[in-house]
DNA sequence: GGATACTTTAAAATCATTCTAAATAGATTG
DNA sequence: CAATCTATTTAGAATGATTTTAAAGTATCC
């Protein structure tokens, strides 16, 4: 179904080279909507699929998207690392019981970012998470 | 130089026993200023001031603590666990290349939280990390 | 003081992630 | 289209934070 030319393009723009495995990855993670996914999640699709890849190929992949700018890092979660499609600014929901992010729309968040930083410092990135949890 | 007499008393009303390891650390974590640690942080500390104290007896206290509502748990910080003696609610800068974390003055951030939250569920906790860097 | 439950501890286990080193497969060039 | 060069894949070992185990020690209560 998806379309992998276009993921042969991105890769190629990115300067990667255009192996079976980022080819399939690529196709998986660029398709319609945002995707979170951590490696080992990532990794289980890939096997339900049928197809069999190393897991530090799935973790060599996500890191090379990653300083490519294809792929963002969301703050570590559960001792987890999770890569986000949605490369636009935006916050998140971490439902604390599956760990399962949602994006927030950066239209309901506002922050007064007045904070002075530490002296000598910039910002590299910033981040509201709200932790949500099914009524008790 | 601690007063460990407010470390007893807290540890009474919190309901927990009173051992050497637990009122050491408690006087370590509830002296002045608000403080983040992490076990492998506040087990060298210990170590550094002559004290010998097993690793897991500091993680059984932080958990302990927090369990008690003495601590708070901060958003894990490159796969490493932070608790943070300031309780109220407030957010950091992390300084991502020594992880060291800064708390944010409340009243310059402001959220306007109107994200409609999934059907069902409820705000745990929120927390805004502005990551920062030297400058360039 | 003695029974009881809770804690501490060293050591092993766990788990996400990274590293190693050898085999494989893209890219480049003649 | 080789030949070559280099990046990538892979299985398995290693790492590092944290948790678990099980035995020995300690606090609390009677
Ligand atoms: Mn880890
Ligand atoms: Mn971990
Ligand atoms: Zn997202
Ligand atoms: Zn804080």
């Amino acid at each position: 179904m998806s379309d992998n030319q276009n993921t042969i393009e991105m890769l190629k723009k990115a300067g990667l080279r255009l192996t079976k495995q980022r080819i399939f990855i690529g196709d998986l993670l660029f398709g319609s909507k945002h995707k979170h996914v951590s490696a080992e999640s990532l990794h289980k699709q890939i096997e339900k699929l049928g197809k069999k890849m190393a897991l530090a190929t799935v973790y060599n992949c996500l890191h090379h998207f990653h300083k490519a700018g294809l792929l963002k890092k969301v703050n570590a979660v559960n001792d987890i690392i999770i890569f986000d499609t949605n490369l636009c600014y935006h916050h998140h929901f971490l439902n604390v019981d599956t760990g399962e992010l949602t994006d927030i729309d950066e239209s309901n968040v506002s922050i007064a970012e007045l904070p002075s930083l530490p002296e000598g410092f910039e910002t590299e990135s910033m981040e509201l998470t709200i932790r949500v949890k099914p009524q008790t």
